[in-house]
DNA sequence: ATATTTTTGATGCACGTGCCTCAAAACTAT
DNA sequence: ATAGTTTTGAGGCACGTGCATCAAAAATAT
């Protein structure tokens, strides 16, 4: 014998609208029988847009067109839709609405092209995300941008077609002509979303950290896994051009300075991405200032500084902090080599923005918004 | 003038049958047609049941037998619509069929009665979670048990009816009834996670953090945020009969012994939930333990514990750790009172158990089930 | 060879929403 | 009042899958 699946089916044998209307029924009437109008919402009947026609007194036609806005319907009658639609607590399914047209998402991830083994973890993410989000019916693809060029980036912006990209996670440090850029494509229609790198003009919509929280922290880590009260900290980045980087060292500078005033910590050393710079700055760094008692590295990118100054000096002594896991910094946490990491978490970082990115397509009012992705510490013993 | 939403009707005006039979074509020619074929894939076209019914000569029918497991259909069919399957990549629509059998997802989280504010956070983020998947028809429900009785939670589990209750996840300590209790559940139809507690019957799936290293991690603050080389730590806890507890002191005390030999981890105290005895025991450890230079709570509830401690000493000088974000812990390292706390998010908590739920019931291999729930490090710059 | 059983196919409705067309009704301007 | 315009309704197909029924075909037993 044959058990439908559906509860209310088992239970009654009625067909759905029937049992909608009972249910619908009951919601309206303002005296809510508790027990029986709860345990059939409990069964997780949901109204349609036929209940909302019929609440609301119009076809199922209008509430169409005020559902999705289209035009050539009477104020009057948009109120009394909205009102039924209050009423009754309606809300769309997206599933089927996805289902009747046929709507994918599909999401660009443009990001810096660069060796960096942090953008490669991002990477790996992405691609793992584009398998768990594939029920979804969500599509991932990461594009490469040349970071230090705005406008190739406005101009890369501006190929990308709504009809082909339902939304773009852009990973690029701030700038008028990427700002502008960002707006035109809204306008078309594709969902923007700044990723890890903040634009300071769309702060409502952005997937990162706190940048002045991951600097502070770093601070406290350093102050208080060291012994010492008094002696220097080395700070080293690849570039401070970036927003990211100064916030960072503001936040570490803030803390290292109220909390740990014996410790004084270094101007900022930039590699620029240069081994051989990153290795003259480094040791002159460290021939300068004997009572070194830490090194703070803020810049994604750790292991070529990191690997400089293990080569140049013993730095047992020293507490190490840098940013970011990897897998350079999880063999570094695990044999000792450092202290602690500050990071965001890759794959929360890619699901949050391809849920964020979903959201804003579905022009749901994303609850999920407030997800935060958290500053974590890493030490050898949580990695 | 209308413009189609779908990409491949605006640009070929076609129908979708067609289309798809064009894709399936060129994805079944070994040759595939580098350019062409995966332009139309990219456009996100996927194969239905009718293209695999056709790829495997078989009709949209037996096809539908294959994939739902009724019997009645011979080995040799079902191996080719299967090898079809695999050379279309087909993967069902669960959007479409979940709309077809008016599946819901009802998810009821069976959790201890308690004050505990952890508890309290948990609860806070299934109702908010609750918000965050009503989109993807997902209903979540708080029931609560008695943890210390295996037979009454048991009996809760028998009333499950899988008609009602999609899927459980169990808050409880492993006995043997509470695991008979779940074999049955599942047996009858209805997913079960652990939650935050784990079973060993299950540890494929589960959903919490590794206490173990919780355990290290409390010790590695401790120990490294600790100016004096000896002394003793006081060990607090509600109760060492969960094995929660007993493996994040197992943790605790194996990085103690190893990194901090000069510091002696006192043997735990119990409160079990009595603020008089609570009392005592801290009275009587301070008194005789004159060297204390740590504390470590160890279970969710650091606020009754903390408090008395305050209340006998002046703990300035002590370095404080607590489990979980609550209210309490927050406001604590603030403003200097504990030094760190280990975490588990009740959000990700929340979110994974109701994907795992999700992802049992819709019987997909969870990618997903590899998320882990990383143990958290809360210092005051990173709350 | 015939009767019986097993396996398959054909067909159709349902789910909830999008989007289309055509006609009817309700307004507005003359 | 009439013609024109705006607003609404009725109805239907589509999306991809689940599930049901009944008939046809194939395999098996007698």
């Amino acid at each position: 014998m044959h058990v439908p699946q559906n509860y209310l089916y088992s239970l009654t044998g009625l067909p759905k609208t029937a049992l909608n209307d009972a249910v619908v029924a009951m919601q309206r009437s303002d005296k809510m029988v508790e027990s029986a109008a709860m345990n059939v919402r409990d069964v997780m009947l949901r109204p349609t847009t036929k209940d909302l026609a019929k609440a609301a007194g119009v076809s199922r036609a209008t509430v169409d067109r005020v559902l999705n806005g289209r035009d050539g319907v009477k104020k009057h009658t948009v109120d009394r839709v909205n009102a039924a639609i209050q009423e009754l607590g309606f809300t769309r399914n997206i599933q089927a609405a996805n289902l009747a047209r046929s709507q994918r998402y599909r999401f660009v991830f443009a990001l810096p092209r660069s060796g960096d083994q942090f953008l490669s973890e991002i990477i790996r993410h992405i691609s793992e995300a584009s398998e768990t989000f594939a029920a979804d019916l969500v599509w991932c693809e990461v594009k490469h941008i040349d970071e230090n060029d705005p406008h190739s980036i406005s101009a890369f912006l501006a190929t990308l077609d709504p009809a082909e990209t339902t939304g773009v996670a852009i990973m690029a440090p701030e700038s008028p002509q990427v700002r502008d850029a960002i707006f035109r494509l809204q306008e078309r229609g594709v969902a923007a979303l700044p990723f890890i790198s903040d634009q300071s003009s769309m702060e409502e919509h952005w997937v990162g950290t706190n940048h002045h929280a991951a600097g502070a922290t770093a601070a406290t880590l350093l102050g208080r896994f060291c012994d010492a009260k008094e002696g220097s900290v080395l700070v080293i980045s690849e570039s401070m051009r970036s927003r990211d980087s100064l916030e960072r060292r503001i936040g570490f500078d803030a803390e290292m300075n109220q909390r740990f005033p014996g410790l004084r910590a270094l101007p900022s050393l930039e590699t620029y991405g240069d081994e051989e710079r990153a290795e003259r700055v480094v040791h002159s760094a460290v021939a300068n200032n004997p009572d070194l008692i830490g090194v703070y590295v803020l810049s994604s990118e750790a292991r070529v500084p990191l690997t400089i100054l293990y080569d140049t000096m013993n730095t047992d002594h020293l507490i190490k902090i840098a940013h970011e896991r990897t897998p350079f910094t999880e063999d570094a946490l695990r044999e000792g080599r450092l202290d602690g990491v500050i990071a965001q978490d890759p794959g929360h970082l890619v699901r949050s923005a391809v849920r964020k990115l979903k959201a804003i397509t579905d022009k749901r009012t994303a609850k999920g918004s407030q997800e935060r992705i958290r500053v974590e510490v890493l030490l050898r013993t949580n990695i």
